[in-house]
DNA sequence: TGTACATCAGTGAACGCGCGTTCACTGATGTAC
DNA sequence: TGTACATCAGTGAACGCGCGTTCACTGATGTAC
């Protein structure tokens, strides 16, 4: 709202993970530098130490807006949906869409030295696992391993399937692709995966 | 061979890629440094550059090994197979194997700026996706985007579940995983995948 | 078989820049009386 | 309502290190005669 900054800048928090999250979205995480947000603020560069104990920090703080904001979008997705094979198909889809929309969260959440560093994002993502499961309604048998013990087959190829499209398209290697044909692609390759699931 | 190193390497060249894929399996590619490398070796910090021109030299000459690595693996895995299906799935069996048993190559070749430079890499990837498209007979009628045009519903869904199984895996998002684990959860994934594709 | 010379693959010292982080400081804002 | 003081959020200068890359050099290897 101000026009005119003073000396006081007043938003430079907010204003910080704002412009992060432009510069992953852009370039990727690497090519955040905290002198460079500074600079785009118009700020010094040890400002940004006054908000975040590090660079680090800082992307993980970040990290942790996504999660929330991942979560609350599937959910709301899901919502809608009575049949629950339906309900977890839109949540894969509104999964895909999310990473399109915002680059910048889905890079910052598929880096595990990053997740590793909150356990708030871990237990969303357990949360989240759970809820997966139950709307499948998959018994969990002995798995493949241990660290996927919880994870039904159609769950892990429906959370590979999504997580692959959505790095595929993320990463570029689709080329350039706008969030509208994004969602058709996903509700395309989901319904390839619908017959395999139903049969579980 | 040589136990004692004289003055001259011999093998330098090749010592530097098979170091730096080891680096990049454990730490990641932004883990390379040409002076650890260097060090690494036993060599001065300014040898590697007899035998490459720049750092991404290194990382584009090390990606095509593994770009004809890559091929060759899905190739001779689908060469055992009859029927087109089966030898589909086995081609992302393969995939996801070398993924894991390769992680290095695997991440050397999802990162766009790398493949870029590499005129050598992106005419195998072409080859590979006509390969792709031509086993599963897929006709290819309007799709999403131009950027996909070539690629059917059927193809995207089987790469994105195979890349995105694979990303998972070497992301370390599942944990700990032998290869022998992931030849498994390959295996059970494509099953799911398996009564979509035939009906297509 | 030995000597002269070109070429190749190393050395080691240094450069230079980018960037995260620190530090003593100062201007602005909020609170007590 | 005004003054004194604590606290907060900036500054700007500097540090220090890591790391890619360059340069003039030198020891080893291969080839011609």
């Amino acid at each position: 709202m101000a026009t005119k900054r003073a000396y006081h800048h007043g938003e430079l928090r907010r204003a910080l993970l704002d412009e992060a999250r432009r510069v992953i979205a852009q370039d990727g995480i690497e090519a955040v530098k905290t002198n460079h947000l500074a600079a785009a603020l118009g700020v010094s560069s040890a400002a940004p130490f006054r908000h975040f104990a590090s660079r680090d920090a800082l992307l993980v703080a970040l990290a942790e807006e996504g999660a929330a904001h991942l979560i609350e979008t599937m959910n709301a997705a899901a919502a809608g949906h009575e049949d629950p094979l339906e309900a977890h198909r839109a949540r894969g889809v509104a999964y895909v869409r999310f990473a399109v929309e915002q680059p910048a969260y889905f890079r910052l959440l598929s880096r595990r030295d990053i997740v590793g560093q909150s356990t708030q994002i871990q237990d969303l993502a357990a949360q989240n696992l759970a809820l997966m499961e139950q709307v499948l309604g998959a018994a969990q048998k002995g798995a493949a391993s241990p660290a996927v013990a919880r994870r039904s087959a159609g769950v892990l190829a429906a959370q590979a399937l999504t997580y692959g499209l959505a790095r595929m398209i993320t990463d570029g290697l689709l080329g350039e692709i706008t969030p509208s044909q994004a969602e058709t692609l996903a509700h395309e390759l989901t319904e390839v995966l619908g017959p395999g699931l139903a049969g579980d």
